[in-house]
DNA sequence: TATAATGTTCGCAAACCTACGAACAATTTT
DNA sequence: AAAATTGTTCGTAGGTTTGCGAACATTATA
């Protein structure tokens, strides 16, 4: 298994644009970086879904390696990983920042 | 159906991210950037996969909006959709400038 | 010791994704 | 007209994702 078909940067980048593939977890994202404290309920609170999903989500994440978790009983606080979180801006960056060849869409416009 | 449970531009990048999240689709973005002619073959014959998988992937990537195809018979010309990379690379960019709370990572050590 | 509070994990269902070969459509070449 | 070229679409198989409620584990409170 784990078989590497594509270079290793395009894996990560792709593992994480599929963290992010879900608006719940854009939302999560969104609302972690405006947050001081952030505890699971408070996550919870904020999103139209059950409880057992938004573990879903948060375990998703936090596989990706964009948040962590901290159980701090009988309550668990979350939070973004920022190391993590600035290597995935940078692969972010460095992709959308490619120089596209040709000034024009005439190839298909 | 589409119902709407995030903001719109959560919904948004959400989409895009999800569009990104497979290596063969980052492959092929950063394939037709650096190109200048991009025929379904020449895409093709750069990925490990089948060609009716690579047309799989280019159909969600135009799904998506960040590229288009024209056909020029019985070729099919493919390119990035520019208008939506912008757009797209500015999202990410608004999301990965968000400013996070505190400095450090103290919440969750 | 019971009860409450907080989240995770389990089990399940429905939907979606990934991959492939085969069949197809449309034009071009022979 | 037959055959080749180029991609798409179809059908299918297997795996993954999303969502939920119920059950569970753990600590805090009564």
């Amino acid at each position: 298994m784990t078989e590497k078909k594509y270079c290793i940067k395009t894996e990560t980048l792709a593992q994480m644009a599929k963290a992010l593939g879900h608006p719940a977890r854009i939302a999560i994202m969104k609302f972690l970086a405006k947050q001081d404290t952030c505890y699971f309920g408070d996550i919870h609170e904020e999103l139209p879904i059950a409880k057992a999903t938004v573990s879903q989500h948060l375990s998703a994440l936090k596989e990706a390696g964009l948040i962590q978790g901290e159980i701090e009983t009988p309550k668990v606080r979350y939070c973004i990983n920022k190391e993590n979180w600035e290597y995935a801006k940078q692969l972010f960056g460095e992709f959308f920042d490619m120089e596209l060849q040709k000034g024009d869409n005439s190839c298909c416009y």
